[in-house]
DNA sequence: CTCCTATATGTCATTAATGACATGTTTTAA
DNA sequence: TTAAAACATGTCATTAATGACATATAGGAG
């Protein structure tokens, strides 16, 4: 296996929140979910397929205007039940953590190295406005802090700024050793 | 493309700092480099072989005991050339931060589901371990704080010590929400 | 009315990565 | 001395994921 295939775990979560379409999944992924899991059109259109196929997924379809066909889908029993199943088992610390940039870094063996601290400083801005985005996001869906209903949408886009908040705050540090 | 292959520069990274044979590169991704990037040795082989194919690596063959043949591989100023490029491109803010159970958090959608309390100690105990476990890498191996030369190494380990304080902190503050 | 953008759904070739299979040597500890 | 663990190198089938190709409708702006 190349991955354990999460994807369809996290279609059926997302299915299981609100019956959706293709295209609509698709877009899921651009925002908040986005930051810990990513997916093209390419790979969800087949994977409802397999769903569906699997007896996991029912669709409906809706006719938009004079022609245009979508295909909502909703997530069955059955699918629930494999939803449920996923998200009971227990979750191995993540060890996916892939960073490009961490990894040039290691390969700068020397802190006289010049290419280092514009390195640094180029990534900084890059987390910078990530930081900053994500920080406008969590104030602005939860202006009140944390809700009791969609907790877990709060805490991964919390995650999310915190995660990015340590990135800066490393990088800080790290241009402070390079002379 | 699936990925970048990004491994073909970690490799020639790694070949730059000191010949290895396929062997050690595998063992390097077990140690600290593992927390950003991880390979298997099937996956090192043969891009050891393609590399070679491409004329950034060369190998000597060495013989240990009787019989028992490794292959040594050391970079050539092709690969040096290659591995300097990818260093001097610019890098975008890390992306592929695929993590399972913030994504299992994001299904779970109310603050009093009973399952919320039990995963998140669960997590907890995970990333203590394994920041109390990175905490000691990074006493033991840099017991003088930040080095002049391998500068490189202390930063990602650090970086991977700051990740877990950073989760650890997160899943503190998640389980104070939950009822 | 026309162009652009967003909506909407699919396929396909290629590649990165995994886990299993396969084989043999060397060292170390019981 | 013998068995286990570590060293050492490879192949292969399968799968996850990407990016490109392909096609068509709907709605809004100028």
């Amino acid at each position: 296996m190349a991955q354990r295939n999460l994807l369809q775990f996290i279609i059926l979560g997302l299915l299981h929140q609100t019956p959706m379409t293709g295209y609509e999944l698709t877009k899921a992924f651009d925002s908040d979910i986005g930051e810990f899991w990513s997916a093209q059109h390419s790979q969800i259109y087949p994977q409802l397929q397999k769903l569906e196929t699997a007896g996991a997924l029912t669709h409906t379809e809706e006719v938009t205007g004079e022609k245009l066909a979508r295909k909502r889908y909703a997530i069955t029993d059955d699918g629930l039940d494999t939803l449920n199943t996923w998200l009971a088992a227990p979750t191995a610390a993540s060890t996916n953590g892939k960073d490009e940039f961490a990894l040039k870094l290691y390969f700068i063996p020397d802190a006289s190295d010049s290419r280092l601290k514009p390195m640094l400083e180029a990534q900084q801005v890059e987390h910078t406005t990530k930081r900053t985005h994500l920080e406008h996001q969590l104030a602005t869906k939860f202006p009140d802090g944390a809700p009791t209903t969609g907790l877990g949408h709060y805490l991964i886009l919390q995650h999310a700024v915190l995660r990015e908040h340590e990135y800066c705050d490393w990088l800080a540090s790290a241009l402070k050793h390079c002379h």
